[in-house]
DNA sequence: CAAGTTTTGTACCGATCAATCTAAAATCTT
DNA sequence: AAGATTTTAGATTGATCGGTACAAAACTTG
């Protein structure tokens, strides 16, 4: 009895991420992940741990992909002023696309943030991370001239703030049209 | 045997609100509810229908308390933007003073928004409410001079973004001076 | 084609979930 | 104080939770 594994791991922890990433944690059941991976119990068992640990890897594949985003605009060209408006622009788009899902990342820091240890290490990590790279680009622009007098540091976190808030307002239901003047008023403190 | 009622019924929906507002809608056992409120099983069910019904009545108690906070700020002194400026400061001083509890309203959008009809409604509602006020104070702002050629909606919704974001990053653990800075460069837009 | 290895479906585990029931205890009314 | 009424505590319900055990099925390798 056995064969080598038929299913792709990453197409498992992609579909689990996924139903994480609508319902959350405690709202998905093992039955929920069984029914949207198209494994068995047995299977997902086998892979993975437990039903956390196939949350933690749903979440640090959601940073994988995210991240590399987020480089993209980073490393684009244009003023450094122009690439963060770029970067509003572009989670408008993507919020909009996502209907209320909202942002993976947002619903975890809300639901386990507090009271799951691994689960904000992860969070803490990724969320310093990208403020060091938002921080870095400000600071690229004040050598040019922009942001004048301004501190990295908060306009790096007031940007992960404006966003965040923009995937809540998405998550609330909101339209693309107002998520995009939620952004362009944004853009008017940079 | 029996007697009237021995328990204050608003303070019990005070302690559930406390709890679901810090361990969310599913992490809260009807156990949970019992120690906060001190009342047994038999108790809360006879009082509220269920723990959803419980728990609906926490958030419109949340509505109850936090609405006075809001109505103050905007009948205030000052010019609209000063009133706007210091919502933003009085944001980070409650998210600063409640830890990592965040906002209620913004962890029940996360957790049950998309998936509770009758919690989404009354989200929807207490948001649509909050924007108006805030609409209507741009538009007076607008009538002396401020806010030339913004969007009274867009602004409104910036607004209620940024202190989403501010709560989202208190919810994640940043400390006071962190939200301050971010409520800063917020105040650049307006 | 057959031996060997892994994956799979399914039944099952104790624990816990929200919710109910019942009867005793506590208060109010008279 | 006695009777009526309501609240209380505690046991219990069926359902579902995450996780496991086991044996049949499927594939690879010789």
């Amino acid at each position: 009895m056995g064969r080598p594994r038929q299913f792709s791991e990453e197409r498992a922890v992609d579909a689990a991420m996924r139903v994480f990433w609508s319902q959350g944690y405690e709202a998905t059941s093992t039955q929920d992940l069984c029914a949207a991976t198209g494994l068995g119990r047995s299977s997902i068992y086998n892979t993975f741990r437990s039903k956390h640990d196939l949350f933690t890897r749903s979440l640090e594949h959601y940073f994988a992909i995210t991240s590399a985003t987020l480089d993209e605009i980073v490393a684009s060209g244009g003023s450094a002023s122009a690439r963060l408006r770029r970067l509003l622009d572009i989670t408008v788009e993507e919020a909009a696309g996502q209907g209320r899902d909202g942002c993976f990342a947002v619903n975890c820091t809300v639901e386990l943030g507090p009271r799951d240890e691994a689960v904000d290490a992860m969070l803490n990590r990724e969320r310093d991370r990208r403020i060091d790279v938002l921080g870095d680009l400000v600071r690229e622009g004040q050598r040019d001239g922009e942001f004048p007098g301004a501190d990295p540091l908060a306009v790096a976190n007031y940007l992960m703030s404006v966003i965040g808030g923009i995937r809540i307002s998405a998550r609330s239901g909101a339209a693309g049209p107002v998520l995009q003047g939620i952004a362009d008023v944004a853009k008017a403190a940079l």
